[in-house]
DNA sequence: ATGGTAGGTCTCCTA
């Protein structure tokens, strides 16, 4: 038995009111390091003294009121940390920390894109390529060593993402030119998407939209959420997990928390 | 073709 890690991500969509639900994940999931998107909180209004009680000590964060917000919980020291406008939007939307033992973590939360994926017309769709050819640019001229890329994305890229593959792919997250794009990000950095390489072909998602009634049975779900490892470790042996029950708790986020426990780190 | 739900800066914006 070597040394592993387990990481989390889960876009908690507000921090202060669901509090409770993370930590409830934690004292069942026990990861070693937990990136939270939408957390929709200044930094210094973040509750941090529950997650301090279950060991998770160490806190980088970056905040704004109201939106966006990402943030770090981990039991392993962090001893570094930094954060990209990426696109110049002035929205929190990256958080990076160096661990002690060598990892570096970036968290992502990429901007939805509104609802039509026209970039005359929809500004908010024009953002969100700027913002992924921002980081294709970043990725470009850092190169990336012990490194993990995890976050809301807001795209899904395969066909299996998404319920249906025709319908989606008119619809912001799933089209031809954000998943072009999310691709040059993906080779800038080298980065393997350990879902889809444990699992090529076959149905995964991580969100289920609020206004589907019955999310569960419909299962219209699309695979939003993220987590990518640098190439040089493309050896680690690894396991992922898609916390599905959690989308059922009571006043849920939307999306569930999904897992990658390395092995051999 | 439309509307459906949820959170926060709360009758309007974002997702």
């Amino acid at each position: 038995m070597g040394a592993f890690m387990k990481i989390c991500s889960w876009n908690i969509n507000s921090i202060r009111l669901r509090e409770a639900q993370v930590l409830r994940l934690l004292k069942q999931h026990c990861p070693d390091v937990i990136c939270l998107q939408e957390c929709k909180s200044p930094v210094e209004k973040i509750p941090i003294q529950g997650f301090r009680d279950l060991g998770y000590e160490h806190m980088v964060a970056s905040g704004q009121k109201g939106y966006n917000g990402v943030a770090i919980f981990s039991k392993l020291p962090i001893i570094d940390e930094f954060s990209i406008d990426f696109a110049d939007l002035k929205h929190a939307r990256h958080i990076a920390g160096h661990l002690e033992n060598g990892f570096i973590i970036h968290n992502f939360y990429v901007p939805a894109g509104g609802d039509e994926p026209n970039i005359d017309t929809n500004l908010k769709f024009a953002q969100k390529l700027a913002f992924l050819d921002a980081m294709k640019k970043w990725f470009d001229s850092n190169e990336q060593k012990r490194a993990i890329l995890v976050g809301d994305l807001n795209i899904a890229p395969h066909e299996d993402d998404v319920w249906d593959h025709k319908k989606l792919s008119k619809i912001v997250s799933h089209t031809p030119i954000e998943i072009e794009k999310l691709s040059e990000v993906m080779r800038a950095g080298n980065w393997i998407d350990v879902f889809r390489k444990a699992t090529p072909n076959g149905k995964l998602y991580s969100w289920w939209s609020y206004r589907a009634k019955n999310w569960h049975l419909a299962d219209k779900g699309r695979r939003l959420d993220h987590i990518w490892v640098s190439s040089d470790l493309s050896g680690l042996k690894f396991e992922n997990s898609i916390f599905r029950e959690a989308r059922g708790w009571d006043r849920p986020s939307d999306h569930a928390p999904i897992f990658t426990v390395f092995d051999e780190i």
